[in-house]
DNA sequence: GAAAACGCTACAATCGATTACATCTTGCGT
DNA sequence: ACGCAAGATGTAATCGATTGTAGCGTTTTC
C-alpha cells in the first residue's frame, strides 16, 4: 500500500512487473486457477498487497461482457410497499455478487424509458419490472429472458412473474370478515386498471358469492391506494344510503384514510365499521388501531424475483413462471364483529 | 430496425461500414461533433436507425474512465426516512444522466465495505454516505472527493455534507412546547453516540438554558429512532417519579412508540401529554393524532447530496462544506398546551 | 501558379482486463 | 537416455468504444 500510484491506479501490468510474471498469469492467479501456484502465486500475492491493487471493473466487464449490475423499475421509491421489496432485491443480489440500480419511473414513462435503456446498451444484465408496464423502448425488442414482473404482472406480455395469489388473499379477506359476522362488507379498489387491483376486486366478487351474499355495487368504491384515496372512497361509502359495517380496502394507505373518514364521520373503528387492509407495510403494527391486514412477503418477492433474473442471466432459466408466493392474514385490531 | 443481427448486438463497425465511412467518423457524429456534416452525418443516422444501434456503455466507460454511476450508501432502505432522501437522489441523478446504485449496509460493517469496494474498482465514481460512517476499506485511501455525507457527518474525516442545523431544529421544537406553556418537557434521543442525536440533544439542552428551565437528567431517554424504542423510553419516563406534560421525541416513529406507550398507561395525547416528533416522514400527518413535527427537507438534502457529489467528480467542486438546508416546524394535533 | 489554409475523414493507439493458443519445463516410464 | 505428457507461463488477440495525428482534396491567397 505504497504510495507509488499516485493519481493513477496500478494495473494489471504494474502486478506483473512486480511480480516478474505476465500478465496472464496475475489474472489466472487472480481468478484463483489452479494453474497458478506455490511460489508464483506468492510473488503475486506480495506484489497485489505491496501495489495495492484492486481490479478495474470497467476493464473487466467489458472483456466478460456482463454488467453484474441489475435494474430495479419501481413506480415509487419511497412508497413503503416497493421499498420493502427493494430490500429484499438488494439482499439477494448482494449476496450473488450483483448490485442493485434503482429506477423511480414517478409515472412518467419517459423516465422508464431512458432507465430501460439501460438494458439495450449493456449497462445492466436484466430488469425487475415492478409496474406493470412494458416500457415502450423494449416493445419490438428480443430482450431473451432479461426481464422480470414483480408484484404486478406485465400485461401483454409473457414474463416470469413472481407474485402472491392476489384472488385467493382478497377472497380470504372477505371470507374473514364474513366470518366475523358481517353482511355489508364493501370495497375500496387500488388503481383502477391495474391487474392486481382487478384481481382483488374479482376475489372480493368470488367470495361473496361463495357465501350466498348479494354484490351491491354501492359498496365498491374506487380508490388508488393512497391514503387520501381511501378517505374520499369512504366519504362517498358514507354518504351512499346504507352503509356498510366491514370495508376491505386493497391496501393499508386506503385502511388509513378509511379509518380517517369513519372518525370524521363520527364513528368508530372497529366499533362501527370493520377496516380491513392490505400488503402490511410497516405502519399497519403501528397504527391505532393496529391494522388487520393481508401480509405480502415483500422481501421474499423481492428476492426470488431477483433469483428468477438472475437464472435466465446466467441461462439456467427453469421455468417461465413460478409459484405464486404465500399470503398470510394477520389479524390485529382494526376489525372486530358487527354490533 | 431489421433482424439482421441476431443474437450479437450491431457495434459501431457495423453502421460504419453500412455508412462507407469509418468508425471514427460514426463515434464524433454520434457524440455530435461540428466536424461531421451534411451528407455524411444524414448517412450515418441512417445506418443508425437500419441497425438499431446503440452504443455499448461498457466499452464506453471504459475508454472514458468514468462510469456515470453513483453509489447510496444507506442504512435501511425502507426506513421512510431514507426512502424520501433517495428519492431526491435518483432524482436529480437522473437529470444529470447519471444511474444510482443502492447499498443497504443493514448495519453490517462488511456489507458497507463490499460495497464502498465498488469506488475503488471503478465501479462507480462516487458515493454518498447516508450512515454516518466511513466504510474501512476507504480508511486510507486519497479518493479525492468522490464522497459526500447526506444526513449524518461523517466523523473524523472532512467531507462535504449535506444537513440540516440539527442544533437549531432541536432547539426550535423545545421552544414551541415552551411557548404552549410546557414546562417539564422531556426528550427521548436517538441511537446513542450517533452525531446526528448528540446535536439534537445539545439543541434541547440549549433551549432549556435559554428559557430558564432547569435539565433534570431523568427527563432524558434513550431510544433508538424506532417505535419500540420510542414505546419503551416513554414507559421509563412515565415510571419515573413526576412525569413530564411534553416530550420531544428525535424521530416520527419515535414519537409514535411513545404515543403508544402514553395510551398504555391510560393516558392521552395531546390532552395529557404532548408529543413533537423529527423528520416529518409521510405517516406524521396521516397517524392520529397527526403529528407535530420538525421537517427535514427529505428529496432536497438529497438533490443537494447528490449535485455536491456531481461537482466533485467533474471538477468543479466550489465548497467543501455546503449551507445547511433549511428545517421547518410543522405544527399539526399531537401537541397542545398543558391543562 | 505555388503555397498555405481549411474541412473532412481514416488510421491506429488506447482504456485494462481475459483467455485461446503457443512455448518452455519438468518428471516419469521404459 | 529418450520421448511424451502434464504443468506452468508467456504472447497476442479481443471486448467496443474514443481521439490525437496524419492525409487528402478543395479553396483561398499573394
Amino acid at each position: 500500500m505504497t504510495d507509488r500510484f499516485v493519481g493513477s491506479r496500478p494495473k494489471m501490468t504494474d502486478v506483473a512487473r512486480l511480480a516478474g510474471v505476465s500478465v496472464a498469469t496475475v489474472s489466472r492467479s487472480l481468478a484463483g486457477s489452479p494453474l497458478v501456484t506455490g511460489e508464483t502465486r506468492e510473488r503475486i500475492e506480495a506484489a497485489v498487497r505491496e501495489t495495492g491493487y484492486v481490479v478495474n471493473h470497467m476493464a473487466q466487464r467489458l472483456r466478460l461482457q456482463e454488467s453484474r449490475q441489475i435494474l430495479a423499475l419501481v413506480p415509487d421509491i419511497a412508497n413503503p410497499f416497493f421499498a420493502e421489496v427493494l430490500v429484499g432485491v438488494e439482499g439477494a443480489a448482494h449476496e450473488a455478487g450483483f448490485n442493485v440500480l434503482i429506477g423511480n419511473t414517478a409515472d412518467d414513462p419517459r423516465r422508464a424509458d431512458l432507465h430501460a435503456r439501460q438494458l439495450l446498451t449493456g449497462g445492466v444484465d436484466g430488469m425487475l419490472l415492478m409496474n406493470g408496464r412494458l416500457p415502450d423502448v423494449l416493445l419490438g425488442k428480443a430482450h431473451d429472458g432479461r426481464l422480470v414482473a414483480v408484484v404486478e404482472p406485465v400485461p401483454g406480455k409473457k414474463l416470469p412473474t413472481v407474485e402472491i395469489d392476489q384472488r385467493a388473499a382478497a377472497g380470504a379477506a372477505t371470507e374473514y370478515l364474513a366470518g366475523l359476522g358481517h353482511r355489508r362488507i364493501a370495497h375500496i379498489t387500488g388503481v383502477v386498471a391495474s391487474t392486481v387491483s382487478d384481481l382483488r376486486l374479482r376475489g372480493y366478487r368470488d367470495a361473496l358469492a361463495r357465501l350466498g351474499l348479494a354484490v351491491d355495487e354501492h359498496m365498491i368504491a374506487a380508490g388508488d391506494y393512497t391514503i387520501a384515496g381511501g378517505e374520499h372512497a369512504m366519504a362517498r361509502l358514507l354518504a351512499s344510503g346504507e352503509r356498510p359495517t366491514a370495508v376491505f380496502c386493497s391496501s393499508d394507505e386506503t385502511a388509513i384514510g378509511a379509518i380517517k373518514a369513519i372518525r370524521a364521520g363520527g364513528l368508530s373503528t372497529p366499533g362501527d365499521i370493520s377496516v380491513m387492509g392490505f400488503d402490511d407495510i410497516q405502519i399497519a403494527a403501528a397504527y391505532d388501531p393496529p391494522l388487520t391486514t393481508i401480509r405480502q412477503p415483500k422481501r421474499l418477492m423481492g428476492a426470488e424475483g431477483f433469483r428468477l433474473l438472475a437464472d435466465r442471466i446466467a441461462g439456467t432459466a427453469s421455468s417461465v413462471r413460478s409459484e405464486p408466493l404465500p399470503f398470510e392474514l394477520v389479524i390485529r385490531a382494526s376489525c372486530a364483529p358487527p354490533k
